[in-house]
DNA sequence: GTCCCGATATATCGCTACGATACATCGCCA
DNA sequence: TGGCGATGTATCGTAGCGATATATCGGGAC
C-alpha cells in the first residue's frame, strides 16, 4: 500500500526524491497517509529498492573513504571534510530514489490489482482514486463501483443492527451509529455522482470541457494531487 | 486498543464469552472493528489473560487426559469421547473468558488514558465514545473536545493544501479533497452538538428527559452499543 | 561566542493488527 | 455418505506505527 503511494508520487513528480521529502509530499500533497511514519517509509523504500522498482542515488559523504590522515583533532577532521565536500545543499547526506521502468510497471500492476493490500479500506480506495487518471476509463469505473458495493453492504449491515439494537443503545452509541450511517450514505451519494460522470465521459467519448464536478477526463496529465479520507486524515 | 474493546464488551455484557462470540458481538453490536481478525483477537485475549485482566474458563475436552485405552480404531475412540462428554452445546470445545476485578480496573484505566494505542484515530475515538457512559462527565467532555481539536487541525491543514494546490489537482483528486473536507466539517458539526448537550447536561445537573439528540445522560446503564466509523466500518 | 533548539535527515526496534492458512467439529441436505 | 458451510481455536508472515537513536545545520538567546 505504502509502496503504491510512493511509486505514484515518484511517477507524478517525475524526479528523484529522498525519504524525508517523500514523507513531506505524501503528507502535504497527497494528504493520504497524513503522517507516514519513518518506521514504515524507510522499510518500504528498502523493499522497493530490493525489488528493483526504485534506484537509490546516494549523495553520501562516505567518511570511511576519505583519505585524510588522523591529526588527533577530531573537530579539525570534521571541518576538513566539510571543506573538502560541502554537502549538496548544506544539508545532511541524503539518499534520493529514482523510479525505474520496473517501478513504473509495478505501479501500473498495483494500481490495477483489486484492493491489494493493507486493511484500512478508505485509505486504500482514496489512494487509488488519487491516481485514477493513470487508469483506463473501464478500470476507473470498476474501482468506483466496487467501492460503492462495499459501502452499500455496510449500510445494509448497519441498518440491520439499527433495527435489532437501536433502542438498547445508550445516547452516545446511538449518536455514533446514526452519524456513521449518514456518513456512509453521503459517501455513496458522492460515489454515484462520480460514477455517473464517469459513465457519461465514457459514452460521450473524449469529453473536453467539464460541465460539473469531476468527469470529463480526457487525457489529463496534471501533476500532484491532494486528498484526505478519515484514518489517513488520520 | 483491541484490549479496550474486549474489556468493554465483557463489561457491557456482564457474562463470560468465548473468542468466536466476542468477535461476533464486536462486529454485530459494536460495529467497530467490523471484522476483527482472529489473528488479532486471540493474541489480544492471551495478553489479557497473561496480565490477569480476564480469566479463561475452559470447557475443553482434553483428549490427553481421558483414560480410554487405545483400541486401534481412531474413529471408535472419537465416538467414545463424544459419548462420554458431549460438548456443552453440541459445539466444539471452547474457552470462555471472564472479566476479573483487575480487568475492570484496566478497562477504566485504558478508557481514561488519552488516545492510548494504535494508529487509526477515528476508530480509537469511536471506541471510546461507545463506552463513554463509563466515563465521568468531565472526562467525556474532554474526550469530545480533544477529538474536535484534532479535526479542526486537519481542517486547517486541508484548507492550506486547498489554497496552494487545488488547481493543480486532476478532477478525481480534487473531488476527493473536497469530499473529505466536507466530511470533516460534518464531523465537527456533529461533535459540537454532542459537546453542547454534554455541557448542558453538566450545567443542569442530572437531567432526566432528553429533549434532543443525545445529551441528558444521567446515570444510564444500558447494555450494548452499536457504531460505525470508517476504517472500522472498514 | 557558545549553547541549545528546531528543522532536516536516515535508520532501527518492539508492538499491534491484519490476512492467510491450518485444523477440527458439527449440522444439514442432496 | 459425502461434501459444505457455520462454528471454533490457533499460528505465521507482514505492514504500518510510535518511540527512539544518531547526526548535521541554521538561527536566536544570552
Amino acid at each position: 500500500m505504502l509502496e503504491l503511494a510512493i511509486l505514484g508520487l515518484l511517477e507524478d513528480e517525475g524526479q528523484e526524491l529522498h525519504g524525508y521529502e517523500i514523507r513531506r509530499r505524501l503528507r502535504d500533497e497527497l494528504g493520504l497517509f497524513s503522517n507516514v511514519s519513518f518506521g514504515s517509509l524507510y522499510p518500504a523504500l528498502s523493499r522497493l529498492e530490493r525489488s528493483g522498482a526504485v534506484q537509490a542515488v546516494a549523495e553520501i559523504v562516505d567518511l570511511s573513504q576519505i583519505s585524510v590522515p588522523m591529526t588527533g583533532s577530531l573537530s579539525g577532521e570534521r571541518a576538513a571534510l566539510r571543506a573538502r565536500r560541502p554537502a549538496p545543499r548544506g544539508k545532511r547526506a541524503r539518499k534520493s530514489y529514482r523510479l525505474t521502468d520496473e517501478g513504473r510497471r509495478l505501479f501500473a500492476e498495483l494500481l490495477h490489482s483489486e484492493s491489494s493490500g493493507g486493511s484500512d479500506d478508505a485509505r486504500n480506495f482514496g489512494l487509488r482514486l488519487a491516481f485514477a487518471r493513470y487508469l483506463p476509463p473501464q478500470a476507473r469505473l470498476r474501482l468506483l463501483e466496487r467501492r460503492r458495493a462495499e459501502l452499500l453492504q455496510r449500510l445494509t449491515a448497519a441498518r440491520t443492527v439499527g433495527i435489532t439494537a437501536e433502542d438498547r443503545l445508550d445516547p452516545y452509541a446511538r449518536s455514533l451509529v446514526e452519524h456513521a450511517t449518514e456518513s456512509i450514505e453521503r459517501d455513496v451519494t458522492w460515489l454515484e455522482e462520480l460514477i455517473d460522470s464517469e459513465r457519461a465521459s465514457i459514452d460521450g467519448g473524449v469529453v473536453v470541457a467539464s460541465t460539473s464536478g469531476p468527469g470529463a477526463v480526457g487525457a489529463s496529465n496534471q501533476t500532484s494531487s491532494t486528498l484526505q479520507s478519515e484514518g489517513d486524515i488520520q
